[in-house]
Order: structure tokens, then C-alpha cells, then sequence
DNA sequence: AATTACAGAGTGATTAGTCAATCTAAAATT
DNA sequence: AATTTTAGATTGACTAATCACTCTGTAATT
């Protein structure tokens, strides 16, 4: 229907407008007011689809992390060993990051800012069981190193965050394979038993 | 003088309350007035001392860092080998967050912060000749994975974000030598060679 | 006809920063 | 030693701008 594809267009405008907004300037220095306008609506329909401010921000961290899980864990299931299964993983992250720089760079924000409501720390959990599984699997198969489950998970997490930010900053290494693989395999050495 | 050091005195005061509320609230919903209330001041005494809030945010980063890096290389240089050097940087660092955990975490919500002013990119550039050395030693010698130094130094400095982060979450294992100590050569395998 | 989408002017609260006035203490002058 | 001068520290009321959000009316859709 016309209709639907025109109430999503106005309120996926306005997330898009607001992402785009808050990963130059933050949250807080990045009012509503403007959001409206870059994403060419009136003010008073920015809260016809969220009622504050808040809920819209929270409204965007939850799609967008939904929509980072859905994407880097596409196929890993069907990987038949570890090492291909975090491989896949690795890979698919890294090029989610490369492909929507402004997704993860937001990502990244909310995580590290303060004050965020309390609804958020559910969803973060919400797809943390995934990466636990396929630590505990690796460790019991003698795979990974026998190093506490959520240590290893933060451990993980932070270097991903580490190449992904040095790759922002290298664009000539981005599509560089060869350069794409060391760095997979210096991250594989480093959680992986020898 | 009586005077000199009621000056520095309010100064500090002003810097303090500031990174406590900053760290709690972030820097856009933590208005300047709650800043000179909390530091026991007027308000126009936090403009005396700062000309903008910016101003302000930006004296507390360096001061900040220039702390961290004094504290945290301290003795580094004495250290007989590479492997030795960088335990010493590693527990000084972890040691460092644990002990001023609001300076951590400023300096973490600092650096994931947009909108920061150019000035700050020069300050944070400025100590970071002392770890490329370091890893350039660590490569010449052999001891460390012939990687690219500025990545090395991305990831290692991400890992141990990661590290304290889970020190903060996990008080049990702060004091705990054995934990630390696994932590340690996790890191450690991790950029070594074998 | 009823409901929902949308607009944009309007509002009360809050903000960073100003300013004129006062205070303090040391330096200069007597 | 007593005094005046000077410079900076300190104050808090004030302001202009900005903010999140509301409200009322209109257009579109069902």
C-alpha cells in the first residue's frame, strides 16, 4: 500500500536523519529540531512516531543491533569447525563495519555513553548467548584457550573494535585480503590454543 | 602563598566536580551550573577559571592524560627486557584504572566522543612515540609478532580496555594476583612470538 | 465518518556565557 | 607603620539562545 510505504519512508527518514546526526555531533548536541529537518518533516511529526527523545535513540540502538546480529551471524551455524566458524564471524563483522561505517560508529557511541536507560542492558544480553556457546564450544573441544567465557567474550569484542577503527582509518587496507587475513589470523592466535 | 593556593585550590575544585558529574552524566546533560554547584563555587568562578565549557572539557582531558602517561610508564624504561617493559606498562595501566576509576572512564568517554576539538588530536599524539618505540624494539628483537606497529598498538590498546572494563565488572578478581597474572600472558601470547 | 499522518507555531524550562559589583591581599606610597 | 592603590578573585543576578515537547488545525487514508 501507498500509505505504509509512506509512513515507514517518514519514520525510517527520521532514524536515518538522527543516526547520520548523532554519530558527527552525539546525542545531546543534536536537537530534535534538526533531526527534523534533515530529515524533511515538521517537528511535531518526529514525536508522532517517538514520544521522546530518548525513546527515539533507544528505538535506533535496538534496530540497528538487530540488524548487526541478523547480519554477521548469517551462515555461521553451517561453518563445520570453530576456526570457520569465528573466521565467518570475524569476516562478516568486519565487513558490516566497512559496509555501514555509520551503524557501527554508533554502535560504538551508545555503548560508551552514560546514562543509558535501563531497558538497553536487556537487549544487550538479549544476543549474548550466541557468542558464549560457540566460546564454550571451542573451549571443550580444546579448540579456544581455557580462559573464563566472559572474559574472553570482552577480550574478543575489544579487538574487533580495535581492527575495525584502524581499518577506518587505513581506507587502503580495506580491500586488501592479504592484509584482511593477517589481521584474522593474529586475532585467531591470540583466543586459540596452539 | 595563602592566596596562590585558594586559587589552585578552586580551580582543582571545579576540574574535579566536573569529571565526577561528567562521568555520570556525560558532557551535554551536565550544564555548567551543576559543575560550580558541585564544586562549592559561583557561577561566574568556573568562567574565570574556563573561558568556554569546552574549554574546561578539554584542560580536564590533558591534565587527565598527562597523569595516565607520567604514572603509568613510570620505572618502564629501567626494565631490562621487552618482556619485562611491557608487564610493568600493563600492570601500571591496569593498576592505574582500578585505582582512579572516574579517570578511566573519562578518558574513555573523551575518546569515543564526537565533536571533539581539533586541539586534542595533537595531545593525543604527543606520548605516542613512547609505545611505537617499544614495539619497534620488541620487533627488532624478535620477541614480538611482526605486525605493523600502529595496529599492534591499536589492538593492544583496545585489549586492555577490554581488561579493565572486566575488572570493573568483576570487583572479585581486582585484587586477585593469580587472575591478573593469567590475564597478563594472555596478552602477552597474544603479540609475542612463540 | 472516523481515524491516522502531518504540519509548524507556540511554550515553559534550561542553558552557556556576561556583567557590574564586591571582596581580598599584596604592592606601592606616604 | 599606616595608608592607598592596584590587580585579580569571586559573586550571583541576568540574558539571549536553544531545547524538548505540546497543541491545534489540516490533509490524507480507510
Amino acid at each position: 500500500m501507498i500509505s505504509q510505504s509512506k509512513l515507514e519512508n517518514k519514520r525510517e527518514r527520521i532514524l536515518l536523519a538522527a543516526r547520520r546526526l548523532f554519530v558527527n555531533q552525539g546525542f545531546h548536541s543534536t536537537p530534535t529540531s534538526a533531526i527534523a529537518r534533515e530529515a524533511s518533516v515538521a517537528n511535531g511529526t518526529l514525536f508522532h512516531y517517538f514520544n521522546t527523545k530518548e525513546e527515539l535513540i533507544n528505538t535506533l540502538y535496538k534496530e540497528t543491533k538487530r540488524s548487526f546480529f541478523t547480519i554477521t551471524t548469517a551462515g555461521v551455524e553451517n561453518e563445520k569447525n570453530i576456526k570457520r566458524k569465528v573466521r565467518l564471524l570475524w569476516y562478516n563483522t568486519v565487513k558490516w563495519a566497512l559496509n555501514r561505517p555509520q551503524d557501527f560508529l554508533f554502535i560504538q557511541q551508545y555503548s560508551n555513553s552514560p546514562f543509558i536507560s535501563q531497558l538497553t542492558q536487556e537487549d544487550i544480553s538479549e544476543h549474548i548467548g550466541f557468542y558464549y556457546d560457540l566460546i564454550d564450544q571451542g573451549k571443550e573441544k580444546g579448540t579456544l584457550k581455557d580462559i573464563p567465557t566472559d572474559l574472553m567474550y570482552q577480550l574478543t569484542t575489544y579487538q574487533i573494535y580495535g581492527i575495525i577503527n584502524y581499518l577506518f582509518q587505513h581506507k587502503e587496507f580495506q580491500n586488501n585480503s592479504t592484509y584482511l587475513s593477517m589481521a584474522f589470523e593474529f586475532y585467531w592466535e591470540s583466543i586459540a590454543t596452539k
